[in-house]
RNA sequence: GCGGACGUGGCGGAAUGGUAGACGCAGGGGACUUAAAAUCCCUUGAGCUUAGCUCGUGCGGGUUCGAGUCCCGCCGUCCGUACCA
């Protein structure tokens, strides 16, 4: 055995191995039981990121224990492999958006290949490949015959320089993140899937997804946005028709003392005058940014128009149009209560409405004037008719059954949440299956013509969709009647390729997108890891894309993550001087940069550098490492070991080179010890097993619990144990199951060392070792003994020792007496096993 | 503004209401060595009148025999979100 581990020859030459005996392929005829465990698929923009290394390593720990402990596991791999970015280097490169994607991904899979994960590459695909994609097409087409796709004329943002549309993160001040030209609004006629349809059942599917973060769970909650009240009408009373509003406090009806509408609003946009048609106009000026729009003035144009009350015979409210009504929710149009909503109030005090009161803490309280503020609060109704005295909850029910009986206006629930436009005005993406014929209309592909491919020959030589200017890939004949038609130039929105992706890695035939039979064998996702920044979209898109399969019955889940976990980023130091010129930072990589103490110098002048704040990698403050070169020096599973190690995984974890060199130690560490095995050792260490089952279960507990840097500490602390141990059948035990609760987090260095040891298998095919339940209960412990909850000593004694001998045992301590100072004992408190508490 | 998370040594962090600081990093001292690297041993919350004692988990209260943990009120940091009626 040499002196030292050498990951440089032992990781390949196991990855070679692993491969060769095909160890991580799931077998769909496993009669094991099955546990599916997936990373959100990375996109193939170059190379991995430190990022990707963490979160695929906590899964790949998850997968190899799991596997240890019996069970069928499903861990794959795959490409989320249309977008943007490789539309924007065939233009900057003047490369193919498909060759430099595929470029990109076989760097990427070289680089995941020398981390050694446990990965079912068989099942391997690109959302780019036509097998994959053309599936996608059909079960597109299998929503739109079942009502679930649609199309309508939505508003885009277009850019006339690039000839494209925007996305709204890609509009920055009103212009294009690219070209910098002004954005305009234009209508086109675009694709939607009916997401609002299942907007109930996403929200309420949120709740028997109990091992989700909360945050997650809150954040999609919020997104879909359900709220209850009620729309009625307004009857003009000094012009024709009325004025329909939605309002969430109907029980405050009593209280509103105007009406208004949006700037957008059919009625204000139908007035007449100059002073509207300017207001409308500045209204539309008013910027839409966070920080606009919280020092936004309350502004308003009284219309001149009035409505009648529903309610109150003869009361007539002005109407006026109002920056803070937003056209998009609920009807457009408001019932202003100032009293008890403060953007109502504001506008009240500004253009001298009544503020009236209606809802107040008892009804002796219904004259108190109002302070600063609204009272948006629960309470009981005041100066509300037949309503007063009700508390808000029964009043609201009341207002809506009396609207409803006289039949001007009804309970509604109104949802944030918008249907899902998946057009996008790009070649890098799917076809959307439909042919557009002048005499047929909108026409789907034939199933047997799917899938419909992307022409390999296009040009990026000017801005625009190259779908569209393609001479002749989208001329074709329709399908219905046969005669000349084109093609949908649109792709799909690349979200729609990572709403199933997890459905094709379970099962994967030519003929179909999935097998439902395999579908329900392996899904749902058993645990699902990834970033925070997936809380919403992805994630809430990936529900919907599963539960609108389950309706048109093509699965049985409604639910595809039956887990989810989301990990903290990977941050580092930043280093910089500040040049004197412009008083900007200059930052410096870790690289060029020698760190030793609290400080740290430029490698190439030797003067100081400030060290900056602890923040997530970015290449602009040049704070990144690259995976391949730290594999490089310390090896994979040194580098698997610091992902884990320290930080709980859903915080951030600072990379600083003084962890990675101690994690590069303990593998070595780790090496030596199992240097001294000795296969025939004698004799027993009670002790020693006793510490060695412990932490076998209590390993198991944490990885299950995904607290990784806990079991990391406590593999720590058996090797410390190991060590101090002489050589004994005990310790070679205890050998053997450090490497075995190891191997899931460095599986390279257990492999090599648990053939070292005489073992003829792999490790990666050995089961968890199994644990003494006897073993896990200590027979002595140590209990506290305090002095008026303070600590003055311990004792050692048998485990179950009677409350009475402790008590005896602590009263007879001389740090004890010595607390006590003579002052008689007044009480005393035994937790059995563990304290004794003298109270005097 | 609203919602959420978090706040413990020099740093990352442990701790079913029961011995605060496990484990790692960094620091200090020593051993081995011609020397270095590697390794091993000891030490490391603060203070004090140092066989010991006092203080200590953002701040102020409270509950309890006992609070990092529970409750109330603040402060700070980070994340999300935004005129959603």
């Amino acid at each position: 055995m040499s002196e030292r581990f050498d990951p440089s020859l032992a990781d390949g030459r196991w990855q070679r191995v692993w491969d060769e005996r095909q160890c991580f392929r799931a077998d769909d005829a496993s009669a094991k039981p099955r546990s599916y465990v997936l990373e959100m698929f990375p996109y193939p923009s170059g190379r991995i990121h430190i990022g990707h290394v963490r979160n695929y390593t906590m899964g790949d720990v998850l997968a190899r224990f799991r596997r240890m402990q019996g069970y069928e596991v499903l861990h794959p791999m795959g490409w989320d492999a249309f977008g943007m970015p490789a539309e924007n280097a065939a233009m900057e490169k003047n490369v193919h958006p498909g060759g430099w994607t595929r470029a990109n991904i076989a760097t990427m899979k070289a680089q995941l290949k020398r981390l050694g994960f446990a990965l079912d590459w068989s099942r391997e695909f690109a959302t780019c490949d036509p097998e994959y994609y053309g599936q996608e097409q059909a079960l597109f087409l299998d929503l739109y015959a079942a009502g679930l796709v649609y199309r309508k004329e939505s508003a885009v943002n277009w850019d006339p320089v690039d000839q494209t549309v925007l996305a709204n993160e890609q509009v920055i001040d009103g212009r294009g993140w690219r070209s910098g030209a002004l954005v305009e609004k234009r209508k086109l006629s675009q694709w939607f899937l009916k997401i609002t349809d299942f907007a109930e059942e996403l929200l309420e599917g949120l709740q028997s997804l109990d091992t989700w973060p909360e945050k997650v769970r809150l954040m999609q909650e919020n997104w879909i946005g359900k709220s209850q009240g009620m729309q009625f009408r307004f009857a003009g009373s000094n012009f024709d028709g009325g004025i329909e509003v939605y309002t969430t406090r109907p029980d405050t009806i009593f209280g509103a003392s105007f009406v208004a509408v949006a700037a957008e609003h059919p009625l204000a946009q139908g007035l007449a005058s100059n002073a509207a048609h300017a207001f409308i106009e500045e209204c539309r000026r008013g910027g839409t940014t966070a920080a606009e729009l919280e020092t936004a003035e309350k502004l308003g144009f009284d219309t001149g128009l009035k409505v009648a009350h529903p309610l109150l015979p003869g009361t007539e409210l002005p109407v006026y149009i109002a920056n803070f009504v937003l056209m998009d929710y609920g009807t457009g149009a408001i019932m202003a209560v100032p009293g008890h909503d403060q953007r109502d109030f504001d506008f009240a005090r500004k253009y001298h409405l009544p503020i009236i009161r209606v809802v107040a803490a008892s009804t002796e309280d219904a004259d108190r004037p109002f302070g600063d503020e609204a009272e948006a609060g629960d309470g009981v109704l005041v100066h509300s008719d037949f309503i007063t005295g009700m508390r808000v909850a029964e009043a609201k029910a009341a207002v809506i059954a009396r609207a409803e009986a006289e039949d001007w206006g009804q309970g509604q629930t109104v949802w944030r949440l918008r249907d899902w436009g998946v057009s996008r005005q790009r070649y890098w993406g799917t076809p959307i299956p439909f042919i557009h014929c002048a005499a047929c209309g909108v026409v789907p592909v034939p199933k047997a013509q799917l899938p419909v491919t992307l022409p390999e020959d296009v040009d990026f030589s000017s801005p625009g969709n190259p779908l569209l200017r393609h001479p002749t890939w989208k001329h074709v004949s329709c399908p219905d009647c046969g005669g000349p038609a084109t093609r949908e130039t649109d792709t799909l929105d690349t979200f729609v390729d990572s709403s199933w992706y997890f459905l094709r890695f379970a099962s994967q035939p030519a003929d179909k997108p999935f097998d439902p039979a395999e579908i329900a064998r392996w899904l749902p996702v058993a645990q699902y890891i990834g970033g925070i920044e997936h809380a919403i979209l992805h994630l809430l898109y990936a529900r919907f894309w599963t539960r609108a399969l389950k309706r048109i019955g093509k699965i049985d889940i409604a639910e595809p993550f039956a887990s989810l976990f989301t990990q903290g980023m990977v941050t580092h130091e930043t280093y910089a001087r500040t040049d004197p010129s412009n008083g900007q930072p200059i930052y410096f990589s870790p690289a060029e940069v020698a760190r030793s103490g609290d400080g740290a110098t430029l490698i190439a002048d030797g003067e100081a550098v400030e060290i900056g704040r602890v923040i997530k990698m970015s290449k602009s403050k040049k704070n990144v490492v690259d995976p391949d070169e730290i594999v490089a020096k310390y090896g994979a599973d040194a580098v698997r070991w610091f992902m884990l190690s320290d930080s709980p995984p859903e915080r951030d974890l600072p990379w600083s080179e003084a962890g990675i060199e101690g994690c590069a130690r303990f593998v070595q560490r780790l090496w030596r010890l199992c240097g001294q095995y000795d296969a025939a050792a004698q004799g027993e260490n009670p002790a020693l097993d006793r510490k060695r089952d412990q932490t076998v279960a209590a390993i198991a507990a944490d990885i299950e619990a995904l607290s990784f840097n806990k079991a990391v500490a406590r593999i720590y602390e058996l090797t410390a144990a190991v060590e101090k141990a002489p050589a004994s059948a005990s310790r070679s035990a205890a050998i053997r199951a450090l490497l075995l609760v190891t191997a899931p987090m460095m599986p390279h260095l257990a492999e090599e060392l648990w053939a070292q040891i005489g073992n003829s298998g792999l490790i990666a095919e050995a089961a968890w070792p199994a644990v003494d339940p006897a073993l896990l209960v200590e027979d002595e412990v140590t209990v506290a003994v305090q002095v008026k909850g303070k600590l003055r000593d311990t004792l050692t004694v048998a485990k179950g020792t009677p409350s009475a001998t402790l008590e005896a045992l602590a009263l007879a301590s001389d740090k004890v007496q010595r607390a006590l100072d003579g002052a008689a004992v007044k009480k005393v408190i035994v937790v059995p096993d563990r304290l004794v508490n003298l109270v005097a």
